[in-house]
DNA sequence: CGGAGTGTTAGTCG
DNA sequence: CCGACTAACACTCC
């Protein structure tokens, strides 16, 4: 699911909803969802919510968080106590809006005024864990700074890009080199940096390299500016998911016209992923 | 109806 | 260490 702008959407549009709140209760309809103790958070007050690479960590005034990895699928949804707004996000599933708990509800956390926060996931890939500060720097020992973070600069990445021959995609969606890069926004910023997805990263020259972290920030920061992507192929409530799906590039856009020189759209399988990008724009010169 | 494909990533194996 | 592949799981599409 959630990619960098789908999360940091989450937690901002949950963190004036839920940031202040008491815990009241915590429900694991699936034990795979949650890992950790659920006596201790009884009463604990959730004292902030932020995001670090593709992880939301929703911090506790015990001093612990609740980490939370969507991965796929996952759905974080609020509602008001009786109310029938929600407000959240995350994979857009036919369900999502129309029943809570419903099918892939996983978690519910009911807060002292009786509103809840649930947990949906239909694969079952994606966690909530209670962890203490040094555990969770643990879950990001081998994750690289995201690839909004001013640390990521030309030398920072071009160091990264030259020590590898892999694709120039699989690099850039990896964690260890840059955080937060996911599918619709490689292909996308790949486009955009007019550089053929298979290009042997160690090869790109100076202003490749340039362009192509340019590109990278420039869709990100797309991507939270029009609240994430939610592509689905059916209809549902309109204004509740994001909008960068009406901008994107080339993510699912196969067979049409590129919008840049009108050449259809490719598909090809890189590194086990559907990867898009148009054979007019980005030219293979390995 | 069987098999492939899915916005992720950790683990394993060579 | 590096890189390629697979599993975790449920559902939709062809």
């Amino acid at each position: 699911m959630p990619e960098l702008p789908e999360v940091e959407t989450i937690a901002r549009r949950l963190r004036p909803k839920v940031v202040g709140k008491k815990i009241a209760n915590v429900q694991v309809l699936r034990n795979k969802s949650f890992q950790g103790d659920l006596d201790v958070l009884l009463r604990l007050n959730i004292v902030d919510i932020s995001r670090r690479s593709k992880i939301l960590q929703l911090k506790l005034s015990s001093g612990n968080y609740l980490a939370i990895h969507l991965k796929m699928t996952g759905q974080l949804l609020y509602r008001e106590n009786g109310g029938s707004a929600i407000v959240g996000g995350g994979h857009p599933t036919a369900d999502w809006l129309s029943q809570l708990p419903g099918r892939h509800t996983r978690v519910i956390v009911t807060f002292s005024d009786s509103s809840q926060l649930f947990f949906n996931d239909m694969r079952v890939f994606g966690w909530i864990r209670h962890m203490t500060p040094q555990e969770l720097a643990q879950e990001f020992i081998h994750t690289a700074p995201d690839i909004i973070d001013e640390s990521v600069d030309y030398q920072y990445f071009q160091t990264r890009l030259a020590c590898t021959n892999r694709a120039i995609k699989q690099v850039i969606m990896d964690n260890a080199m840059v955080a937060g890069v996911g599918n619709i926004y490689a292909c996308d910023a790949l486009h955009l940096a007019k550089i053929h997805p298979q290009r042997i990263s160690a090869s790109l020259t100076e202003a490749e390299v340039q362009a192509l972290l340019d590109s990278m920030k420039t869709v990100i920061n797309l991507g939270i500016e029009h609240e994430g992507a939610t592509i689905a192929h059916f209809k549902h409530s309109d204004g509740f998911g994001g909008g960068y799906q009406h901008i994107r590039r080339v993510y699912a856009r196969e067979g049409e016209p590129c919008m840049v020189c009108r050449t259809p759209i490719s598909k090809i399988k890189l590194g086990g992923r559907g990867t898009y990008f148009c054979e007019g724009c980005q030219v293979l010169n390995n």
